[in-house]
DNA sequence: GTAGGTTGTAACCTTAACGCTTACAGCCTG
DNA sequence: CAGGCTGTAAGCGTTAAGGTTACAACCTAC
């Protein structure tokens, strides 16, 4: 039961562009070497970006930028662009409608999963894209310093 | 990104052991066939639930029970039993250590996703086996009334 | 206009995880 | 001792993720 590493990588991606775009042509050949993983992982992370309003992307000439501020990128945003969107937990197929609990746990335990999944969405929605630019800002900083 | 179904299943179990267990012997094939799965299926999430002190099987009599009170038995509980406790999300592996984003995103991206699996993981240690049991409890009533 | 670098996809392969099933040893009660 | 149950190992099929190669489409520089 784990999730895949898509979330880490779109995120990775995201602040790359935003903290290095100013000074480096964010390619996908690029970001791959950052994120360490083939570029055509990257080019389909940033197709799905893309496609979310998140990002925009020069076909020929090369390079991605935010399409948004980073203050209006959440992790949820991230989550919900690459991820599909069928719902975190998944029930078994073919509880018993003969037996009371199973005809039942659908419902009752559905519910439960719904909100245990909605607190994690909601606090994905509350850290930005600059939150977490303006903290990798600050380690690199102490970084340098040292 | 999907979790399994373990949680699901055995979930249901409990609650069959729970509602049926004074008028049903709840072995494993009595249980499997509630919940729509292979009685071995059902042994292994046993096997996990009394490993984690949850429920006691009786072997060779057959027959499972509940070791603690249903108030005493979370969600959460049910979840650390049946799944491996790697943590819900995994990064990617091989960040350059030589980008300066890729130094610093494992701190910061997986800080953010740390709380993010706390906060499902406070929500689903909110809801107790007893809490589920009486909903279903509520919902059979309803159906037999009509 | 052409060469070189880039994006956008499609196709294929490998690996890992999950769930299903069969099989059998060990245990208990009637 | 016979029958039913648990505990567990082993093998199979399916699905998903990730890696890789390949190639068409696009843009800029020369």
């Amino acid at each position: 039961m784990r999730f895949s590493s898509r979330l880490p990588v779109a995120t990775h991606i995201l602040l790359c562009i935003a903290l290095l775009g100013h000074e480096h042509k964010t390619t996908s050949t690029f970001l791959a070497g950052s994120v360490g993983v083939n570029p055509v992982i990257v080019r389909n992370v940033l197709g799905q970006l893309k496609a979310a309003g998140i990002v925009t992307v020069e076909p020929g000439v090369g390079g991605a930028s935010l399409a948004r501020a980073p203050e209006e990128i959440t992790l949820r945003d991230v989550l919900e662009a690459v991820e599909d969107d069928a719902g975190v937990f998944r029930m078994h197929e073919h509880p018993s409608p003969e037996c009371p609990v199973g005809r039942n746990v659908h419902a009752v335990l559905g519910a439960e999963l719904d909100a245990a999944e909605r607190a994690m969405m909601d606090r994905l929605a509350s850290a930005t894209l600059a939150d977490l630019a303006d903290e990798t800002r600050g380690l690199i900083a102490q970084q340098e310093q040292a």
